[in-house]
DNA sequence: AATAAAAAAGACAAAAAAGTATTTTATTTA
DNA sequence: TAAATAAAATACTTTTTTGTCTTTTTTATT
C-alpha cells in the first residue's frame, strides 16, 4: 500500500510528535533506533520532509528534528502525499489511463469507495491525535513489545 | 496499490473471460493490444497464472489462453494473491513486524477496516460478473474510448 | 578560535520491479 | 512429415526503490 519510505516517514514523524511536548529535538539516530528503521534512508526522508516544511530541523549540537506551530495541523494525508505522491488517491485501480464515471473500469465504483475511505481516514487523523496515543502507550511504533 | 504486473494480469484475465463465451482461445498479442499492456511482460504473467491453474492455455496454431470449467468460480482476490501475494491483506499499514489487536500501531483499527473492505470487494467479485460487464460494454479495459 | 555535533547534500551499491528479446517445446494443419 | 504457430522457458536490460557511506555545511560549546 505505502512505500517503505512512507512507512518509515510516518513512523518517524509520529514518534517526533509523540516526544515533542517536551520541546526536545530528536536526532535521526535516536528516532531510528526507536522506530526500527534504517538510519541513513530515514534521514533522507526526514530531510525531504523538512524541505517541504512538514517538520522542522536544526543542525549542530543538540540539534535534530522537531515540530513547531506552523506544523500543528498536519494530517497523515499530507505526509503520505509528501512522500509517495498522490497516485494512490487518484489513479484507476486497474491502471487505466482513462477511467471515469462515464467510462469506468470494471471495478471503478467499488475501488473508489475503498480509496475514498482511505483518503478520509488519512485526512481525518491529525498527527497530534495519533501521537498522543503513542505517548500514552495505547499504540506502538516499534516491533518490540514495550509494554 | 496493485503492482503493474497485477494490473496487467487482472485486465488480461477479465478480457479473456469477456471473450470466452465463444470458446475462443486468445493469443497474447491480441490480448495485449486490446488491454494496452506490454506484450512480453504480460505473457509471463499469464504463463505464471496458467501454471497456477487460474487460466488454461494450449500451444500451437489456434492456441492461446482461455478459461475452462474448473476456473469458473475464480475471484478477483485469487488473481491478486496469485500475482502479488498476500502482503496487501495481511501486513501492518505502517510496516510494523508485530502489530496486532493488543499491540496495535496507531492506525491499526482504521487501516484494518479499509483493508478488510478491499478484501471483501475482491472476494465478492467473481470474474464472471466482472467480465460480463465488459462484454456488454458497461465497463471497459482499454485506455481508448470505444463507445 | 577550535572542536564537536548534527543535519544537508551527494555519490554509490544492492535489490526488486518492469520490460524486452531469444530459444525451445508442443500442437495443428497442409 | 514438414512448416507454421503460439505458449513456455530462459536470458538479459532498464528503471525504480531501497539502502549505505562520505563529504560538506551549519550551529553550539568550550
Amino acid at each position: 500500500m505505502f512505500s517503505k519510505a512512507c512507512e518509515y516517514g510516518i513512523r518517524a514523524v509520529i514518534y517526533i510528535w509523540s516526544q515533542n511536548k517536551r520541546g526536545i529535538k530528536l536526532g535521526v539516530k535516536d528516532i531510528c533506533k526507536e522506530i526500527d528503521a534504517p538510519e541513513y534512508f530515514t534521514a533522507k526522508i526526514l530531510q525531504s520532509l523538512a524541505k517541504q516544511n512538514l517538520v522542522s530541523s536544526t543542525k549542530g549540537p543538540n540539534g535534530g528534528f522537531y515540530i513547531d506551530e506552523d506544523q500543528e495541523n498536519m494530517r497523515l494525508l499530507d505526509l503520505v502525499i509528501a512522500i509517495d505522491g498522490d497516485k494512490l488517491f487518484n489513479g484507476c485501480g486497474l491502471g487505466l489511463k482513462h477511467c471515469s464515471e462515464n467510462h469506468p473500469c470494471p471495478i471503478h465504483e467499488d475501488y473508489k469507495a475503498i480509496r475514498d475511505g482511505l483518503t478520509r481516514l488519512l485526512s481525518e487523523k491529525s498527527l497530534k491525535e495519533v501521537a498522543s496515543e503513542v505517548a500514552s502507550g495505547k499504540a506502538t511504533l516499534s516491533r518490540v513489545l514495550n509494554s
